[in-house]
DNA sequence: TCTCGTTGTGCAAGCGCTTGCACGACGGTC
DNA sequence: GACCGTCGTGCAAGCGCTTGCACAACGAGA
């Protein structure tokens, strides 16, 4: 193993110069600071982590949470924060909580003292419990807005209205939207979104998985909805899916959209209209905005990312025999 | 911040001795051990982990490297490790590779030193380029068999003999099966596999997307191949949406088989008939290959996992109209 | 009683790096 | 020509932990 003293030794100088030269160049003189980057390149010198951190207090690794990498919109932020990572030279440590906000909790904890900060996504545990595990670490998280914490998250509401303005163009008027659990913010956001819209029956809580969506299908068909915005694309599907096995068509009978844009929805069939979510970028901005946190420069900003419509074919004009007008009652689903 | 030294002056020991109750325990006395025990729990220390592995030159953590995180069975093997990793108390650094062998090797370099060995799913940089990188830090392949390179792997003769047998038995006799690329280890694998059957058209490689299967459908079609072997389900999902666009109908008149089973087969019209591998297993075999190498208990073992044929409603029986008997030449299909 | 293990604990030397401080060598000022 | 910044570099003290070695205390065998 190469050390710095090693570097220091071929270079002729003090292993403190070569390190300076690595952190702070600009205090170094020209000519020594090519010796040193000569050297360092001949014994291909690589600087020890534990070191530098022990020293320097500095970490220049950071966690991520989510609550499952299998669902390929975590995947994807995923994925974006692990670039930024790499162009910004941190490392990025994962762990999976199986979306229970104990295994959160002690993600974090065992996370802690080797991160410099946590990007967490769709954080289902209480603030007050975070800030009990993290201290005063940095953290950002994804999907959820909290007092006193960053956050990065899509615009709910834009979600809701893009989702029903759609239906309604279509001539729906018996628009259903499908509430995700209760625990996540991004369900109260919606609600509140819904709230706004006259005649659009909010049904559930329903949980976001495929299951769920089949077991919805049935209770959508028999209120006689034409048009439902679910809780994301992979309930979505499980709409679609539910309705094909009862002999249901979409979007002739119902109109589906998602929400997220997966990859498994331009696969399905028909391919799912839904609201398409900036990932990527919903990624790139936590851990963004995580820097700048653990740099010092901000505390506790937060980020709303706009969303898209994505119009594919579970959605079309509503049919002529489901147009008969019938006032919507809570009563008509469970 | 909770040293060990606090903890020491809490138990009215000395610091060594608090550092051995932690990693060798049975070296303290059972009061001792007890009383510092006590001052952990009161303080709430925590062990640094850089400190630990400056002084230790163990690291107690692993680099996984996958090919795309956004592809679900990536997805479960990481997840797989990173449980197993959790539970023996090791971190675990992801990198995403982009399926490119310089961001395979870069990505390693990146991690090399911050890790005590890699996980590297589907490789496909040579095996002489990873040594170079990676010197002697224990590594693990998933999905590729290399001399002198641990690894856990699928039976891929298994998947090969899986599919064409189960179509076999529904009576088709025009059956092909889709190579993947050349670089892959499973490619050359299948390939070997599918050689011992005879009859059995190869055709590709075409990449294992989407995108490639939609538009592999219109040759499969011309070909009058009634039984596609897929090089993985993503693939398969494709050639299924292929079909549909060109009105040919799933399995009436081309039966699909994936390799894989991620859930998105499951959701798709048909559900997806797949040979389902052990995602999970494949993870966690590999980091307990890893972590035996790692201790040096053992040097480069490869494990093979069984896999298993899950019957959906993509395969049926052969139909009449194009059970007539023609030779299959390869000129067939580009 | 003396010696010789055993067992349990303390001591101190690092692991490779960062960083505050000291200091020598300049060039410019009065 | 003595003086004073400024700049570039060396020095050394740690960061929190592990671990080889030393050593005290004790019981057992001679």
């Amino acid at each position: 193993m190469v050390t710095l003293a090693d570097v220091a030794q071929a270079a002729g100088v003090h292993a403190s110069t070569v390190s300076r030269v690595l952190s702070r160049p600009q205090l170094i003189g020209e000519p020594t600071r090519a010796a040193v980057h000569e050297a360092i390149s001949l014994l291909g010198y690589v600087p020890n982590r534990a070191a530098r951190q022990l020293a320097g207090g500095r970490i220049g690794s950071v966690g991520v949470l989510v609550p499952d990498i299998t669902n390929p919109f975590f995947a994807e932020i995923v994925r974006a924060v692990q670039r930024s990572c790499r162009a910004d030279g941190v490392t990025m440590l994962l762990a999976d909580t199986d979306q229970r906000a104990d295994e959160e909790l002690s993600g974090a904890r065992a996370l802690a003292g080797s991160v410099d900060g946590f990007v967490v996504c769709s954080p289902v545990a209480a603030t007050k419990a975070w800030r009990a595990v993290v201290g005063a670490t940095p953290v950002v998280f994804v999907n959820r807005r909290s007092q006193g914490v960053a956050s990065a998250v899509l615009d709910q509401r834009a979600i809701v209205e893009l989702g029903v303005h759609h239906l309604r163009e279509l001539g729906h008027r018996r628009i259903a939207i499908v509430r995700g659990p209760e625990a996540y913010w991004s369900s109260r956001e919606r609600d509140r979104a819904a709230a706004r819209f006259d005649g659009v029956l909010t049904i559930g809580p329903v949980r976001p998985d495929f299951e769920a969506g089949i077991a919805l299908a049935a209770g959508l068909i028999d209120a006689e909805i034409t048009g439902v915005l679910a809780f994301n694309d992979v309930q979505a599907l499980g709409i679609m899916a539910g309705c094909r096995a009862a002999g249901t068509s979409v979007p002739h009978d119902l109109s589906v959209v998602g929400s997220d844009d997966i990859a498994a929805g331009a696969m399905s069939d028909p391919p799912l209209t839904t609201v398409t979510a900036p990932a990527h970028e919903l990624g790139a901005s936590a851990l963004r905005l995580l820097l700048e946190q653990i740099n010092g420069s901000t505390d506790a900003t937060a980020v709303s990312l706009p969303v898209a419509l994505t119009i594919r074919r579970s959605t079309g004009p509503v049919a002529r025999r489901t147009m008969r007008l019938k006032t919507i009652t809570r009563g008509d689903l469970s």
